[in-house]
RNA sequence: UGGGGUAUGGCCAAGCGGUAAGGCAUCAGUUUUUGGUACUGACAUUCGGGGGUUCGAAUCCCUCUACCCCAUCCA
């Protein structure tokens, strides 16, 4: 569904709807392109959103595709992990999964173009040599003495490398571009490498293996993809990205390349690395640990795929690097199965109560659901003389604030009786093992007529008909909220209750496989180690725990201002320090105008030209080191569409109050695109300023009418406000309005 | 240190010269037979710091600072 166009989109929405209204595509094309060296994680669930979520925004496709160019990593447990999250979270990559394995052939001729064209070339340095040649980032490479190799002899290596004459790190396919280039991505990257073993997918077809750089823009290329979105950390490789493309004249409706930020959540770990780690060291159970960020772990503990979506959605897409707090996650899970799933009650940690007046068993039929959610449910639920309860639920010396079952505060048992404590049964050690309370016959659920007033209900199950089941609590994995490694995880991520007893619907109706218990969490049946037998549950989430919350002491933390240390100006050069001696006592520009002007020569020599055309320096240099600064950053002087003279010309009308500053900027940006005379663009477009209140004050009349709530507001003391009506008052005026007379005017008018 | 990026409340994040969106978290209050949910309200005189331009700056200019990425035959 395509968002409304007053929705604020993320950047990447953004780029492509422009895309898509100018023209340079019909259609766009993304692809979600994994290596299977690992299975996916919930950054992996972001970037599948982003790929998939833009394709069907816009009407679009999405690839799947692994990017297996390294058979030493590479295998298909992974791509089958990769396929199961994309259709877990409901999205179809149309047709066939793509590989870049698939595109070897196509690759291989075109590295032989680029080998023909003299830029790439066959390198038969020593790995060690490659990277000490390489340089660092502040000095430049030395291009390797292979480099001067004839096409002849290129190619004849190259095929020699694919028909496996040479033994791994022989020889190597370079790109020829800079070794001096700033950017050490294009310090003649490498193109392919020898590797004699087994591709999971072309067994041993082949013998060299292209490198990410040079597959991935060619096989989006010939995907036809058109938006080539990854991550932050590749921005330096898009040179070569392009360098690629261009070079092989692969210009027409070629992909372009797009970066976001990376997801980051707090107290756990996302890379592939540390994931291994963990899994190999057997500090979590397997790849689908419920404890781990893994789409296979959030999907055994329980997550929904529309949990994970809606949290994609929520965290946004954006250039910074970000650390999500994993409440989110959690939020998105308790608001998803808050209207879903049934309640029912569990008991992790039993305490006995025997109910003295109350003989024999009744059924109870209790709702699955809650009064708010709306969902038809309900089951039958055993009531008898001995049940048990939640051993936090009673207390005999309780803090204040404590809504439970106590000595002297009785307490519902959900969907049955009010009881009241009558005796507290303690063994040797002084451990409380059983109460005795009593029931009030008058006091059931939906029928009470006792008028006892309660503070709370408790969840129970009768001890006679309970189900034994165990229950796993997981807690965060890491015990840091950013964790380095296996020496920050928490001891206690896991906690297997055993003996925990639930109602006996649940596993004899097994009416879903989600559950809240009441006043617990969200709880799962296992999918793999739940049987009939011994009933597995996992805790996906707690409730909001305000009482837990309460209880825990509020821990001062430090404030800490950062302070902010001023680095040391470089010091200006003799001749700039003439310049701004000059301009800032003859010329009286302010220090920091003049230093702008005086440090940069295009600006000043800029200055001085449209100085000559008229004596206005104070105007002059504003507007030079202010507006024309910022064409000048990235363009020369002669490639600008506008002279000193024009510029000149501005400010003389500014400066007989033709035109008021702000038309002056709008002029401006007016040549910047036209190069059109400054005169010529304020006569055709009427931008001659008004001035006369007479005019204005009608205006203002009306703006104030229209919006009395601001002008009380304003009134009341907010006086930012003031902006805002002169900014309608301009508006009105399509911009002609003199703005210190507007303002003026308005500040006058609403007093 | 060269180059490429990024800085808006505790955490994400809109905003593109005219009243600092929204979500999470937090704190109050209302409803409640879940200390859940729902609802209501509070929560940035200020946008990394300092200057400048402008009637008006988170947005434009200058400058400083902090953090991230790049010197794998990984992707």
């Amino acid at each position: 569904m395509q968002k409304s166009s007053n929705e604020s989109k993320d950047f990447l929405r953004s780029i492509v709807e422009e895309d898509l209204k100018s023209g340079k595509y019909n259609e766009v094309h993304t692809r979600f392109p994994p290596e299977p060296n690992g299975f996916p994680h919930i950054g992996h669930a972001k970037s599948i959103c982003i790929n998939f979520g833009i394709a069907n925004d816009y009407n679009g496709h999405c690839n799947l595709r692994m990017d297996d160019t390294n058979p030493t990593t590479e295998d298909t447990q992974y791509v089958e992990a990769l396929k199961d999250a994309v259709e877990w979270l409901g999205f179809d990559w149309e047709g066939n999964v793509r590989y870049t394995s698939d595109k070897f052939n196509e690759l291989y001729n075109y590295a032989i173009e680029l080998i023909k064209m003299g830029k790439a070339y066959v390198d038969s340095a020593s790995e060690e040599e490659i990277r000490e040649n390489r340089g660092t980032v502040t000095e430049a490479g030395k291009r390797s003495k292979y480099a001067e190799r004839s096409v002849e002899e290129n190619l004849d290596l190259f095929e020699r490398m694919k028909k496996g004459e040479f033994r791994d790190g022989e020889h190597i396919l370079r790109a020829k571009i800079d070794m001096s280039a700033n950017n050490m991505q294009m310090r003649d990257p490498l193109l392919y490498r020898i590797r004699n073993v087994e591709h999971y997918r072309t067994g041993d077809a082949w013998h060299i293996y292209p490198m990410y750089d040079f597959a991935h823009c060619l096989t989006d290329y010939m995907e036809g993809i058109t938006h080539s979105l990854c991550t932050l950390e590749f921005e330096n490789n898009r040179a070569i990205y392009d360098w690629v493309l261009e070079t092989l004249g692969l210009a027409e409706k070629r992909p372009y390349q797009y970066e976001f930020a990376r997801l980051g959540i707090n107290y756990t770990v996302m890379s592939k690395r540390k994931l291994l780690e963990l899994v190999n060291k057997g500090k979590v159970n397997g790849w689908d640990d419920p404890r781990l960020p893994t789409i296979a772990g959030y999907k055994r503990r329980g997550y929904t795929a529309d949990s994970i979506l809606n949290f994609c959605d929520g965290i946004g897409i954006a250039k910074a690097n970000s650390m999500v707090d994993v409440a989110q996650l959690e939020f998105s899970i308790r608001d998803d199965l808050n209207t879903k799933v049934p309640r029912v009650m569990c008991v992790l940690d039993p305490l006995k109560v025997t109910i003295t007046n109350y003989e024999g068993s009744e059924e109870i039929d209790a709702s699955y659901y809650p009064h708010d959610v709306p969902k038809e449910g309900s089951r039958a639920l055993p009531f008898s003389k001995e049940i048990y309860i939640e051993r936090d639920d009673f207390m005999e010396n309780p803090p204040k604030g404590y809504f439970r079952l106590t000595p002297e505060q009785s307490v519902r048992l959900r969907h049955a009786y009010i009881i009241t404590c009558k005796e507290v049964i303690k063994d040797a050690d002084g451990k409380i093992i059983e109460i005795k309370a009593e029931y009030h016959s008058n006091s059931k659920s939906g029928e009470d007529t006792s008028e006892i007033k309660v503070k709370s209900a408790i969840q129970w199950v009768s001890a006679e008909h309970a189900k034994p089941v165990e229950v796993r609590l997981y807690d965060r994995l890491f015990k840091d909220e950013a964790p380095e490694g296996v020496e920050d995880i928490n001891p206690d991520s896991l906690q297997v209750i055993k003996d925990a007893l639930i109602e006996p619907a649940v596993i004899t109706d097994k009416p879903d496989e989600r559950f809240q218990f009441e006043r617990q969490g969200y709880f799962y049946a296992d999918p793999v180690d739940y049987t009939d037998e011994n009933p597995v549950f996992n805790k996906i989430v707690g409730l909001k725990d305000s009482w837990g919350k309460k209880k825990k002491v509020a821990k001062a933390k430090p404030e800490t201002k950062k302070v902010q240390i001023d680095g040391e100006v470089v010091a200006m050069s003799e001749a700039e320090q003439v310049l701004f001696d000059k301009y800032t006592t003859e010329f009286k520009l302010n220090s920091e105008v003049a230093n702008t002007l005086a440090r940069d020569s295009k600006l000043s020599s800029f200055y001085e030209d449209a100085l000559s055309e008229l004596n206005s320096p104070v105007a002059l240099a504003n507007m030079v080191s202010n507006e024309v600064a910022r064409e000048l950053k990235e363009k020369e002087v002669n490639e600008l569409k506008f002279s000193a003279k024009q510029i000149a010309e501005l400010i003389k009308m500014v400066d007989d109050a033709t035109i008021s500053n702000k038309i002056a900027k709008q002029v401006f940006e007016e040549m910047l695109t036209s190069g059109d005379n400054p005169r010529k663009i304020v006569e055709a477009k009427g931008l001659v300023q008004i001035s006369d209140p007479a005019v204005i004050t009608p205006i203002i009349d009306e703006i104030i009418a229209k919006n009395p709530d601001n002008v009380e507001k304003f009134r009341a003391g907010n006086t930012k406000l003031l902006g805002f009506f002169v900014g309608q008052v301009l508006k009105a005026t399509k911009g002609k309005g003199n703005p210190q007379v507007v303002n003026e005017l308005v500040a006058e008018k609403l007093k």
